[in-house]
DNA sequence: GTTTCATGTAACTTAGTTAGTTACGAGTCT
DNA sequence: AGACTCGTAACTAACTAAGTTACATGAAAC
């Protein structure tokens, strides 16, 4: 797993566990999907088990599943879970008091309330659902669906 | 100067040569506002310059002044020049070949591309003007300037 | 023309972040 | 009981970006 990937690698380990809604897959399958390691994804999505996104079991035939249907999982909520930040800039103050850095953060603040809000509101209109079909029309047109490399 | 905080930085920067239009300022001077070295204001405002956004000038009296009215320096510039990306998030494939991959990607792609159209259609809106104003209504509210701490 | 001041830039150091890894405890099924 | 799997802490490695040092280049003052 590359850096900055966490929201597609999550993308991709959640299509596959769509494809697969009948049993679970453990945390070693999902591992390979995007080249990395079981405790890393583990430690990826174990916000998206706490907001109800995924469930997880311990034991034999234990691992992952989709917590709700795929129709009712949105980018947004996934992207929240995963503690991504949309937007990268901070807004702290590193000089308080001074008035131009108060000027400043006021007109980047504002920016990004208003343009976080509005990115949420593009990616909650996009579900897992969404992505799977998209998946399947490929999978139709093409045939394989290649994990070699 | 904080990590992630180069926009805002610069933005500091620049407001205070809106303030002094007048003459130059010194790579040192402008550090000290953003409590960092002149090296690393001179790294990261160089792109600024290579947009003529500012402009700098060696030797005695010379410095960094702006290039154009701060009316004309909207923030979508800034960033860009600054070579800023407005959306965190990769799209480069790990996994080339794999469809489920290439559905994910092309979902991110779409969305990253319109929101960083919207984004930047919101920064061009803003202008070093406004900054500048929003300070002198702060300025005049309050009376100091406070580069005290 | 020499001195002084300022940028331009390369090279190195330091700090912080995140992925990757190892290890092991705690459930759960057969 | 034994096999299997998640949960999590602790550590290591790799990467990124800021900070720093050093010095060459150019411009103004005298």
């Amino acid at each position: 797993m590359k850096r900055n990937s966490r929201l597609s690698s999550t993308l991709h380990i959640l299509v596959h566990m769509t494809e697969t809604q009948e049993h679970a897959l453990t945390s070693e399958q999902l591992a390979t999907f995007i080249h990395t390691n079981p405790v890393v994804v583990r430690r990826t999505i174990a916000g998206l088990r706490d907001a109800g996104i995924v469930t997880s079991s311990r034991g034999h035939g234990g691992g992952w599943q989709l917590g709700r249907a795929p129709e009712k999982i949105s980018l947004a909520e996934i992207s929240a879970a995963l503690g991504e930040t949309l937007l990268p800039f901070s807004t702290e103050p590193e000089s308080p008091g001074c008035l131009v850095e108060q000027a400043v953060m006021a007109a980047l603040d504002d920016f990004r309330v208003e343009a976080e809000r509005l990115l949420a509101e593009k990616l909650s209109r996009i579900t897992l659902a969404d992505l799977a079909a998209d998946f399947r029309r490929r999978y139709e047109l093409i045939g394989v669906t290649s994990h070699a490399v």
